[in-house]
DNA sequence: CTTTCTCTATACCGATAAGTATAGAGAAAG
DNA sequence: CTTTCTCTATACTTATCGGTATAGAGAAAG
């Protein structure tokens, strides 16, 4: 593993463990093995390596959620597909999805937030997106996009917010109940 | 209003603008227009300070928490005075909340999280004597009193949530379908 | 008038923050 | 063999971090 790799690999452990703010430069190129001038050779800054971190990383949980919301025609179904997404995810990536959790929480004046807004922006923008085509199938949804989108970030969040502290496992019963739970907002 | 009341009103402020990390006492004690000594007469220390916030305006929250989940003859009833009780609060200390809940989505190992981690233990303990309670009417429930409250607080706050940005509006109707989204998981 | 106690300011502490100037090592290209 | 480019280390910068030693101001108590 090339340096630049370690540096990204110590730093997403650092920063999910005790928080962007709390973590320092020095910290992360000791742990990572290397010198300070390094980690700004590859990123500039701070800020910078956290970008690439959620830039690279996240990547696959928006492309696949891509996928799953460009089409409506069967509302429950790429319901269960979204929530099955970011249990995947989050069970391959716990650190990041925690990390990014974190950060989603801190703030609109802190530097991560800002950070990870963008991405967080992106994943509202295709839910919104997907509660707009599911309206032309069930009109009572109309004009309700920025609210389901956000109740079903919540509801995602809540329960793998459950899953990753170990309180209960991630199951197909318990993706089950999370879409019943989310779902039963919304066709009324 | 006095220097302690200045300091703990810009200690919240700012808390609640960056986050705990990102603010250090110096800001602090310059906003307040007082100097570091100050502070840490009343306080002690930057978590002192933080724990007197923390411990004396969340305190309301709780006792009213504590009296709506003293009894669970009838479970609905309940949860819809628990959710009032957690809008109504969070409307009133708008700033106080959202610090509380990115304090609560911190990591374990930051200062801040350990600090808030008391406060919500007792909440979430409450919660699950009410469900303790409740299970004696509704027999199914046994056993699931950690999810039900943990999955409560995670409804509860993504509404909150929803309301404190600024997407919708706290209303009745808002507050009934936070409860019948919740009720969905539970009753089943 | 003196003592005592509470509160607050000036000026400082060592540690650490993010970031950088300089230089050198090593491989690739000519 | 020399030049060039990528990468990394030593050693440093200035600013800020949380926290404090000392002393003084002002009110209360005797």
């Amino acid at each position: 593993m090339d340096n630049r790799a370690k540096l990204l690999e110590q730093a997403l452990y650092l920063f999910a463990q005790r928080g962007y703010d709390a973590i320092g430069v020095q910290e992360i190129v000791e742990q990572a093995g290397v010198t300070k001038p390094t980690l700004y050779h590859y990123f500039g800054s701070k800020r910078g390596l956290l970008e690439v971190l959620i830039n690279e990383r996240l990547q696959p949980l928006i492309d696949r959620l891509a996928q799953a919301t460009s089409h409506a025609n069967d509302v429950p179904a790429s319901l269960a597909a979204i929530f099955q997404l970011y249990f995947d995810f989050a069970q391959a990536e716990p650190l990041l999805y925690r990390m990014q959790l974190a950060m989603w929480f801190s703030l609109p004046n802190n530097e991560a937030f800002q950070i990870v807004a963008v991405s967080s922006a992106q994943q509202q923008a295709l839910l919104e997106s997907f509660f707009v085509r599911a309206s032309s199938f069930h009109g009572n949804m109309r004009g309700r996009q920025r609210v389901y989108a956000a109740t079903l970030l919540g509801t995602i969040n809540t329960y793998i917010g459950l899953c990753l502290s170990g309180a209960v496992q991630a199951s197909p019963q318990i993706i089950h109940q999370a879409v019943q739970q989310f779902s039963y907002g919304i066709y009324s």
